[in-house]
DNA sequence: AACCTGTGCTGAAAGGATTTAGCAGCATCA
DNA sequence: TGATGCTGCTAAATCCTTTCAGCACAGGTT
């Protein structure tokens, strides 16, 4: 019953051909058609509610109205799923929408991914990571609009990324601005780490951001800590260890905010107080960083930022422009450094 | 360049014509087609490696491999983000890639993400809600295959629910077999969020099986304390009071692990040892659970196994099989509970 | 009168797969 | 010998849209 309503419809009812429907429907610039065959259509199809079968126009066209996004992890951060919300926010805006996939980064099931959305002939491909940072892409038809998202690839130059020097610089400048030069220490920074795919150019960035605000301050850190593993226990352990040898810092930049959580923990059992005798300043806007007490002022990752970025780009009429996007870090202000 | 290869390409190279070779691939079973014939036509598929173009499948058998995911929030929570993650496995184990799109629960919204999915002829769609029970879908065709994804709807009778009841009984469970029968605190049920759309129903059925398991081993709480917003804050507030008032509980149940975690700091401020003076229990398996320490022994939320769960309805050969699927909640244990 | 030039529109092909109807050849049967 | 049935395959229509080539007509030139 009830069946599509389909160009002919719209077109019968016009009293024009399906040819003129489209025409007038697409909005050629150079047709000739009138003004009087332009109303009638458009009455016709609203009328009608008529909607194009995106199925037929891709077969003829090419082009689906859609974009595909391949991600290596969804569900494990609220990273990958706000990348994922910006995408779709951005699509629905272009009237797009969004095929995803997970491939857990196996070449295989990634190169399976690539070929079904291929099959449903995407207008372009979005790869995602949560993990590497230069990313496998298996072999791509030329032409194929493709973006890089928080990551980045030989072949494939038009990448996001957080901007994470300049979100490096704004952590420091967030205790210079609260009066604190000395006495700082650094919770995270491990030089192998800059070795290590996953995180390497992050950390590196962010380093080099951090470091350069310090140096333009002239301000030299406390003391630096290495520490492999950022979560919460062995935020824990260092802080505390560092506490008990006897230093006393005035405040800590912890590389994320699960070290800092630790850190948070072992300064309260030191019975020292977050902001009044310590301040605390780390990164991500974990949901974690909320919930603490006092909340924790983080610099975030800028999820959704970048997925809509990604997307925008993807569809630049020209193609996406090659070059790192990089995205703003949002600063979160809540409670964790002492007001000056 | 390289032009895809079509099904006619494969036709020629096996010596046959494109209506043998589309029987053959499809695998059709009442056709006389030779032996050699197949074997021909699976040789030239493979050589040339030919991937069907779903475009112009989907305009001639109106079905596209795709299934719609419709969700009111995407990247709120994990349990979001962990519904699409088990959605994108099964459909990728069923050869369907998923299309998906946020409606931020407006009608007009969802209205227009589940024309544009109409428009691409997915076979089936998938309301998934993070927020109310009851599920708003507009109009739809008849005969397009629902599955309606933590949510119910009059009209769509198919949906996939965790079995709160049954996660309910284990949460208790877990403390008779620690043999923790007395001295138990329910924290967080709340009687007027009964009527609350958003939880009403899972937190009916939550305290139901709690209550029966209860009633089961003759055992009565303690105290029940109503809690409205299930956040750290209230959680550590209600408990530090009990405490102050002199409650010493040996156990508690917390409707969720944010609740659990602000008791779990009353008690350590109140010089509580968790597991040892105190265990604790609670809902969700949220991020923060495997934080803490001593981690949180919790009921988790199915996600990725109901949003896995929804995909395998949804394909049923004959259609979605009305009712309500009950998924199992995980228990996960950690360190929270005292050992027997 | 023949020739252009615009104007406003249409016919038909193309895109790639599926599916129905049916053709040719051969064997069987009466 | 003609009818019948089976076997193995193909021609052509169909799904719906887009797009190229071009038709018919009006009005203006020469």
């Amino acid at each position: 019953m009830g069946k599509r309503v389909t160009l002919a419809d719209v077109a019968r009812r016009a009293g024009l051909s399906p040819a003129a429907a489209s025409m007038i429907l697409n909005g050629r610039p150079d047709t000739r058609l009138s003004k009087d065959a332009h109303e009638r259509v458009h009455a016709a199809a609203a009328e009608l509610g008529y909607r194009p079968n995106m199925s037929a126009r891709a077969l003829r066209t090419d082009t689906s109205h859609t974009v595909g996004f391949v991600s290596d992890l969804v569900a494990t951060t609220r990273f990958a799923s706000g990348l994922i919300k910006g995408a779709l926010g951005a699509a629905e805006a272009a009237g797009q929408v969004v095929l995803v996939a997970e491939t857990g980064g196996e070449p295989e099931r990634e190169a399976e991914a690539v070929s079904a959305l291929l099959d449903r002939q995407v207008d372009g491909i979005i790869f995602a990571s949560m993990r590497a940072r230069e990313t496998f892409v298996p072999r791509l038809p030329t032409g194929l609009r493709t973006v890089m998202l928080n990551a980045t690839n030989e072949l494939h130059r038009c990448s996001v990324l957080p901007d994470e020097e300049t979100g490096g610089r704004r952590a420091v400048e967030l205790l210079l601005d609260a009066g604190i030069r000395d006495g700082i220490l650094l919770l995270g920074y491990d030089a192998e780490a800059e070795r290590d795919l996953f995180r390497s150019a992050t950390v590196a960035a962010r380093v080099r951001g951090i470091s350069a605000a310090m140096a333009d301050a002239g301000a030299r850190f406390l003391h630096e800590e290495s520490i492999w593993l950022w979560e919460p226990a062995p935020g824990y352990e260092f802080t505390a260890r560092l506490l008990a040898q006897g230093m006393r810092p005035r405040a800590i930049v912890c590389l994320n905010d699960r070290l800092a959580f630790g850190a948070l923990q072992a300064l309260g059992d030191a019975g020292l107080r977050v902001p009044d005798d310590v301040s605390l300043v780390s990164f991500d806007n974990d949901e974690l960083a909320a919930y603490l007490r006092p909340g924790l002022t983080t610099i975030g990752l800028p999820h959704e930022d970048m997925g809509r970025r990604a997307v925008e780009l993807l569809l630049t009429p020209d193609g996406p422009p090659e070059g790192q996007h990089l995205v703003e870090m949002p600063v979160v202000i809540r409670d964790s450094i002492r007001r000056p």
